[in-house]
DNA sequence: TCTTTCAACTGGTATAGACATCTAAATCCA
DNA sequence: TGGATTTAGATGTCTATACCAGTTGAAAGA
């Protein structure tokens, strides 16, 4: 279990070890672990060397500890990769849905001045419109469409669209989207949302636009989405500032 | 500077003065600090105290090592305050609104299954239901139903719910809410929100689902509002885990 | 039976020292 | 001059030990 002859540090197998076990739900939430001493006895480490691979797994959520009682096993947090930014593709996986696509248009526009604003572009600038219906199981889920200034992502073409696109962007291009800004509101289904939804005039959906920053802080992306109300739940988790 | 004779432990000592220096601009965004031997000679402590209070201040990401050459400071979020949680009150006076509520009822009612189940207790525990409409400006743009569980929170009357419920909370109970999930969905108001929130009917709501957690994982509050979908736009930050 | 006390746990803080590994500057040598 | 080597100093890992402070349950006492 622990190799001190390995050139792993030893707190650092202790914690996958403990990881696993919480992942693999022998460790169950709000079980206690054995105490530092224990496992500083039972694998003949210091009990500093224990609270290092402990504390490490606190920081990460894994566990909590209370004085004078022990540690323990924290509830499995789902929605740490929901944390992360998310695309269509992922958020319908997890959710163990089968996403797919409808391709309605894809062409080069000239960047139309609030789009240039927030793109941080000139206006007339070129980029990328993508517009798709998301569907999950075979279900219009989304009307979405993503800008992208044609000058970061240059030779696009359907095809790439169809595959992944950001997997395009971040092995061929190997760009890296390490930010992003939501805003959410609610509101009614407009004409081209009906049709292409398949829902009924008035029905409500969410939208959700999204502009995302590379790590230079370049705005990267521009994508609007709306959700039908009555299939779609966004959810997400917040921590707070530990002041 | 460093008191040894504090109750207020050492690492936290030297935490708090370096975090001090950084934010008060003393340190500048790559600047190195002394090294960690430096202020264990300099303040004669241990340099295990000294890498406990650096490893805080790395953690909680006001710096960043780099094994061999030195600790750095970090670049300042910005992103912090969004990140963290924010209550109805503190989310208006970001926007530069004036907010208010009007109680529109107080009462202890045996929890639901499904409010049970949320919360994590027992059905039928008692839990304080408020029911209130939020106003931004004196205009309603929320109505907004709070559920406690009743012995977590004890004594609650009307006075300290108009008053600051959070501040109670922290302060008097010294209770800490650490995180929080949120469900955000589309709907059509009903007929009590179009009443509170002076909308038409057939109006867009934003529906807005929090649960809050303790610092040991316990649900603390689940709280349910609607918000007009012409007044409210939910605006969330994202960074992309750091793998 | 009920209460109090206390011992045996728990994690929290702190020390002093050892060796490893990495970096960058100084030094040496061809 | 230019490249290799040494070296000083940085963080990283790990040990062994000590005492503090909160929790809990069992033993002792009323």
């Amino acid at each position: 279990m622990i190799d001190k002859q390995s050139p792993i540090p030893i707190y650092h197998q202790l914690e996958e070890y403990i990881k696993q076990l919480i992942e693999s739900g022998i460790l169950k939430p709000d079980e206690a672990i054995p105490s530092e001493r224990e496992y500083s006895e039972q694998y003949q480490i210091s009990r500093m060397t224990v609270r290092q691979a402990l504390n490490n797994l606190v920081n990460d959520g894994y566990l909590y500890r209370q004085k004078g009682r022990g540690t323990f096993v924290n509830k499995q947090k789902v929605e740490q990769k929901l944390q992360g930014l998310t695309s269509f593709t992922e958020d319908m996986k997890e959710r163990g849905l089968v996403p797919s696509s409808r391709l309605i248009s894809f062409e080069i526009i000239p960047a139309e001045p609030q789009l240039a604003r927030k793109l941080d572009i000139k206006e007339n600038t070129p980029v990328y419109e993508i517009k798709r219906v998301r569907m999950a199981d075979n279900l219009p889920m989304a009307l979405e469409t993503t800008c992208l200034p044609a000058n970061l992502v240059k030779g696009l073409t359907e095809e790439i669209i169809n595959k992944s696109l950001y997997q395009h962007i971040e092995e061929k291009l190997s760009l890296t989207i390490s930010e992003a800004t939501q805003q959410i509101e609610a509101s009614i289904a407009k004409e081209t949302e009906v049709n292409h939804l398949q829902v009924e005039s008035g029905s409500p959906v969410l939208l959700i636009v999204r502009t995302s920053f590379l790590e230079d802080g370049t705005p990267f992306e521009l994508v609007k989405s709306a959700y039908r109300a009555d299939r779609y739940k966004f959810v997400h988790t917040m921590q707070r500032a530990t002041k």
